[in-house]
DNA sequence: CGACTGGTTGAGTATGGTCAACTTCGGTGG
DNA sequence: CCACCGAAGTTGACCATACTCAACCAGTCG
């Protein structure tokens, strides 16, 4: 066992995607990961640099084990937009059946991920039933957070997509669940591509949220939930409930 | 092999799931497919119709035989919005780990789908490969479509999003790719639901396309791409090249 | 034929986009 | 430690797109 653990790369042994029980290169063998090891990469990427493309040619499938990458697309005319997040323990299967290709992947935080080779994913996700209902159960998720997400886009205010944010990022950091102390993660123009917004309404928006008591803005990155119910019915698109004034 | 035949349950025998050989039960063994149709329930749905809550939560993978099925969520104030469409091959797994419902299911044309057992859909993927392909692939292909769809209401104008629904319905329909002659599908309000606008607005956009001659629209629900060059330039975002006049 | 659903048209309006100026922040170097 | 610089964020004035609301039209079904 130990002779086993021995073996199992420096770049494995305390990486998240390994250490966090339900992340996927926990759910593998001391075997099977140093297979794996043997032909993924670990990288850092820097705030607002792209994935390298090379590295995505070759191994397609990246896992992030910290910090934020967005999927970026960019019209012909120079509009961005930021259609995805995936935060820690998220998997991003790049490969495209037919079509265009599907936009191009970026840090809009400090992050490290590892890119896996699709051999040897594709060759675990038959053999070992625990990574992939880890797997599949990941993109069950993603497809859950798309839907919402165009929700959002298609009917909501910006207040309201705001709101939603918040609660996305809560829900996807650390301490998570129950701290209403909210680290807003990307920086405003960001937020603006991800929701459909402009920098200068998540601005506004984010001051309407504070004015109307919902949450207290601390320095450009962090809110403090003040009225968490009261933001979770704004998220949902509950109408505003009228001030008796 | 004329005898397993024999057994396969009638409600399979003709079933475009089974005959149409990019499709899951297509990738089935006689035995696996008697096995899972024992659980399975095909049902017809009727355009407005919800796909029936009782059978999903028994049966929560449905997979789409034909017609379109939506994804629908409603606001609290009865805002409604279209998070997804499924078309034919479709597989729509509803099981979700914590957060809220991920919405409910309508028939948006007439439909028929199937509905599957979870523990035959979960053994298959675990014990037969090309099942777990053709369902995983289709899960890719559901979070890529997920993802240009909130390019489209991010940051995309009225004609733009509508040029790119003509697009999606094209793709999607059985002549598909080689075919001029688009059915839209889905009715003037459900287009608006599905592409955050409003009806009027999707009225009034068609009928721009229609004017920049772009499409010819033929009765309510047919459009004939008279500049396919061009309606693909608009439904990715190119800037509208100045009519020299 | 009337009732109903779905669709279109028109006028007025509100929300969020645009553009430009200005402020704050964070880092760097004297 | 402070001065400076560039990037990021905010504010304000103006404007355009798409929403709202209402009336009207076109098919379809009983």
């Amino acid at each position: 066992m130990d002779n086993m653990a021995a073996v199992i790369a420096d770049k494995c042994r305390n990486c998240a995607l390994r250490t966090d029980e339900k992340l996927i290169c926990a759910q593998m063998s001391a075997g099977e990961l140093i297979n794996l090891s043997a032909h993924s990469n670990p990288a850092s990427v820097e705030r607002k640099q792209p994935v390298n493309a090379r590295l995505l040619d070759r191994n397609p499938i990246i896992a992030i084990v910290d910090g934020v990458i967005g999927l970026q697309h960019v019209l012909k005319d120079g509009r961005r937009s930021i259609a995805a997040l995936y935060w820690r323990g998220d998997i991003i299967d790049l490969r495209h059946g037919d079509g265009q290709a599907p936009g191009s992947l970026i840090a809009l935080t400090p992050a490290r991920i590892c890119s896996l080779s699709v051999d040897n994913y594709d060759e675990l996700m038959r053999t070992n039933p625990d990574v992939q209902t880890v797997a599949v159960s990941n993109m069950r998720e993603q497809i859950h957070a798309a839907a919402g997400h165009v929700v959002d886009l298609g009917k909501k205010s910006a207040p309201e997509r705001l709101a939603a944010y918040i609660f996305e990022c809560r829900k996807r950091q650390l301490g998570g669940k129950d701290s209403l102390n909210v680290d807003l993660a990307l920086r405003r123009s960001d937020i603006a591509d991800y929701m459909g917004l402009q920098p200068e309404t998540v601005s506004r928006g984010l001051k309407e949220l504070e004015r109307r008591g919902l949450i207290q803005l601390k320095g450009r990155s962090r809110a403090i939930i003040t009225d968490k119910a009261g933001l979770r019915q704004l998220a949902n698109g509950a109408p505003e409930p009228k001030p008796a004034q």
